[in-house]
RNA sequence: CGGGGCGUGGCUCAGCUUGGUAGAGCACCUGCUUUGGGAGCAGGGGGUCGCACGUUCAAAUCGUGUCGCCCCGACCA
C-alpha cells in the first residue's frame, strides 16, 4: 500500500477540504461536533474505544501502586496564580465562572485546565510526615483548555483525561516515578495502541508550565506530523512552595515534597485514526478494539437464515469467553452493506457464514489490516486459529507504523537540508546547541519544532558530537524536530 | 483576530447570474422481490431555504446587517 509509505500522499484524497481524521470520526461514528464550537461529542463506538484504553491503563496505574480519587472542576482563580511559570502557561486558555446562584461570585472559579493546584492545596493538608510519603494519586477528569483552533479528539476545548500526582521525600525517587510513568505510557502505546513512540525529554521552550523536567512519547501521523501523546512531569519542589506542602523527615526537619505529575487523553483516540487507517476507514488494533470479531451471518430464505444464525451463535458461544465478539443480525442491512460498515468501522476480524460455510463445516475470515480474505477456515479448531491470528493483527499493525516511522525519519546535518527535508513532514534528528533562540529560528523558517531530546537515538545514528543545524557552534546533543499538532 | 469557503428535508448538494412561492441522490416509512462486497421496483412522509431588516405586486434568488460552522494562519504542557 502506497498509501503508508508517503505523507503527503494521503492529503490529496480528501473531500472538501475535510481532514481525514474529522472524515473518520465522523463517518465511523466515534464523535460528532456539539453545539459549542471547539467542543465534541464522544458517541458510543468512540467511546467504547476510549473505555478500553482506560481499562488497561487504570489497571497498569494500579499495578504501580496508585490510587484513584476525584478533584473538583471548579479551582479558586487564586490558587492558579500561586505558581508563577503555571499562572503565565495557563491564564489565557482558562475558563472562568464568575456567576452562580445568579449572583456575581466574590471568588471567580477557574474550571481546571489541570489539577497540580488544587491537588496540592489538599496534599498541604494531608501531608505531615514522611510517613505519608510517597503519595500517590491519579484522577479521570474532564478538563478545559480555551484553545483557539481545535480538532477533534487532537485538541478539544474539554477533553476526557487522566492525571497522576504523587508527592516522594526525595528528589531521586520523585524522578524516578516521572520515568516509570512516562515507561507505562509507552507499553500503553505500543503494546496495546501498536503506535510506535519516541521517548525522551522537552526542551525548555515546550516544558510544562511550572515543571522542572517535562518527558514525553512523541508519535509520528500518517500525514506526516508528530503528535505528543503523553507526558510526564518532575515537578521539583515549585507547587510544594507554592502551597507550602511540606513533610517532617526522620531528623524532625521540615522540607518540602518533591513532586510528579503525568497525563494522557482522548487525544491518544486521534492517534489510533491518525496511525491506523486505509481508504476504506478505520483500523482498530485488537488490544483495544471495543468488537474485536464481527460475525456476518450470509443468507437467502427463513429456513437457510434460521440455520445460519444458529450457526453463527455457535461460533460466538465458542469465542465469546476470549474475544469481545457480536453477530450483525440486522435485516435490514445485505451483507455487502455489513462488509463496509464494519471496514469503516475498524473491526480487526470479519467471519463470513453462510449456508456454503456450514455445508463444509468452514468459515471465510476478513482481516482488517492487510484487507485479506482467509477462505474455507475450518470451524474445528478456530478459537486457536483467531487467537493466533488477532496476535498478528496486532503485531502487524505495529510492524506497519514502526516502518512508517522509521522510513520518514531522516537525519540531517545544515540548516538548508532541514528546511528542504521538513517540507515532507517526517521527524528529522539534527545536532543542536540547547539554545531557545536555534529552535526559535528553525520555527520561525519552517514551523517544525523540537518534539524531545531523545532518550535514545535510532540505531544507525551514533555521533556523538556534532554542530548545531541552526548556529553551528559545538553540539552534543541530537534531538528530533516535526512539524506537530 | 486576519485570509478563504459555506449555511436550502436527517445527510451530501443543485437551484441564485436572468426574482414568480423548492428539487435530486442517499437515508426514512409501506408492500413485494432480494441478500457471498454498499439490492431492485412501486407507493409514501418530511424543508416558513441560518436569522433580521430592506427593495418589489412577488425574495431561497437582489441589497444591508447579523449569527453560526468548516478550512488556512496567529495561539497551544
Amino acid at each position: 500500500m502506497s498509501k503508508t509509505e508517503s505523507p503527503e500522499s494521503q492529503e490529496k484524497d480528501l473531500d472538501h477540504g475535510e481532514s481525514l481524521l474529522a472524515k473518520i470520526a465522523l463517518e465511523a461514528e466515534l464523535a460528532d461536533y456539539s453545539p459549542v464550537k471547539g467542543c465534541m461529542v464522544i458517541r458510543p463506538y468512540g467511546y467504547a474505544i476510549w473505555e478500553m484504553v482506560q481499562s488497561t491503563l487504570d489497571k497498569m496505574i494500579k499495578e504501580t501502586g496508585h490510587e484513584n480519587a476525584y478533584f473538583p472542576l471548579f479551582i479558586p482563580e487564586s490558587f492558579l496564580k500561586k505558581e508563577a511559570e503555571h499562572v503565565e502557561g495557563f491564564a489565557p486558555e482558562c475558563a472562568v465562572v464568575t456567576y452562580g446562584g445568579g449572583k456575581e461570585l466574590e471568588e471567580r472559579l477557574v474550571i481546571r485546565p489541570t489539577s497540580e493546584t488544587i491537588i496540592n492545596y489538599m496534599f498541604s493538608k494531608w501531608i505531615q510526615s514522611y510517613r505519608d510519603l510517597p503519595l500517590l494519586l491519579n484522577q479521570w477528569a474532564n478538563v478545559v483548555r480555551w484553545e483557539m483552533r481545535t480538532r477533534l479528539f487532537l485538541r478539544t476545548t474539554e477533553f476526557l483525561w487522566q492525571e497522576g500526582h504523587t508527592a516522594h521525600i526525595t528528589k531521586e525517587e520523585a524522578e524516578v516515578e516521572a520515568l516509570k510513568m512516562l515507561e507505562v505510557y509507552k507499553t500503553l502505546s505500543e503494546e496495546f495502541l501498536a503506535i510506535p513512540v519516541i521517548d525522551g525529554i522537552k526542551t525548555d521552550s515546550q516544558r510544562f508550565a511550572g515543571a522542572v523536567t517535562t518527558y514525553c512519547i512523541e508519535g509520528l501521523m500518517k500525514d506526516g506530523k508528530a503528535l505528543q501523546m503523553g507526558t510526564s512531569h518532575y515537578l521539583g519542589q515549585n507547587f510544594a512552595k507554592a502551597f507550602d506542602t511540606k513533610f517532617q523527615d526522620q531528623s524532625g526537619q521540615l522540607q518540602y515534597v518533591h513532586q510528579t505529575s503525568w497525563g494522557v487523553s482522548t487525544r491518544l483516540i486521534g492517534a489510533i485514526i491518525m496511525t491506523h487507517n486505509d481508504e476504506r476507514g478505520l483500523k482498530l488494533p485488537p488490544n483495544i478494539a471495543p468488537i474485536q470479531i464481527i460475525i456476518v451471518p450470509i443468507y437467502k430464505e427463513a429456513a437457510e437464515k434460521e440455520t445460519v444464525l444458529k450457526k453463527c451463535k455457535e461460533l460466538k458461544e465458542i469465542l465469546k469467553g476470549s474475544f469481545r465478539v457480536k453477530i450483525d443480525d440486522r435485516d435490514q442491512y445485505s451483507p455487502g452493506w455489513k462488509f463496509n460498515h464494519w471496514e469503516l468501522k475498524g473491526v480487526p476480524i470479519r467471519i463470513n457464514l453462510g449456508p456454503k460455510d456450514i455445508a463444509n463445516n468452514v468459515v471465510e475470515i476478513v482481516r482488517r489490516d492487510t484487507n485479506e480474505k482467509l477462505k474455507n477456515i475450518p470451524q474445528n479448531g478456530l478459537l486457536q486459529y483467531l487467537l493466533k491470528l488477532s496476535t498478528e493483527i496486532q503485531e502487524n499493525l505495529f510492524r506497519q507504523a514502526k516502518d512508517f516511522q522509521n522510513k520518514n525519519t531522516f537525519n540531517v546535518s545544515n540548516e538548508k537540508e532541514f528546511t528542504e527535508k521538513i517540507q515532507n513532514g517526517g521527524f528529522l534528528t539534527a545536532f543542536w546547541c540547547g539554545n531557545n533562540s536555534c529552535e526559535e529560528n528553525l520555527k520561525q523558517k519552517t514551523k517544525a519544532t523540537i518534539r524531545c531530546i531523545p532518550f535514545k537515538l535510532p540505531v544507525d545514528q551514533n555521533k556523538e558530537e556534532g554542530y548545531c543545524i541552526s548556529c553551528n557552534k559545538n553540539s552534543n546533543q541530537k534531538v528530533f524536530f516535526a512539524k506537530a499538532y
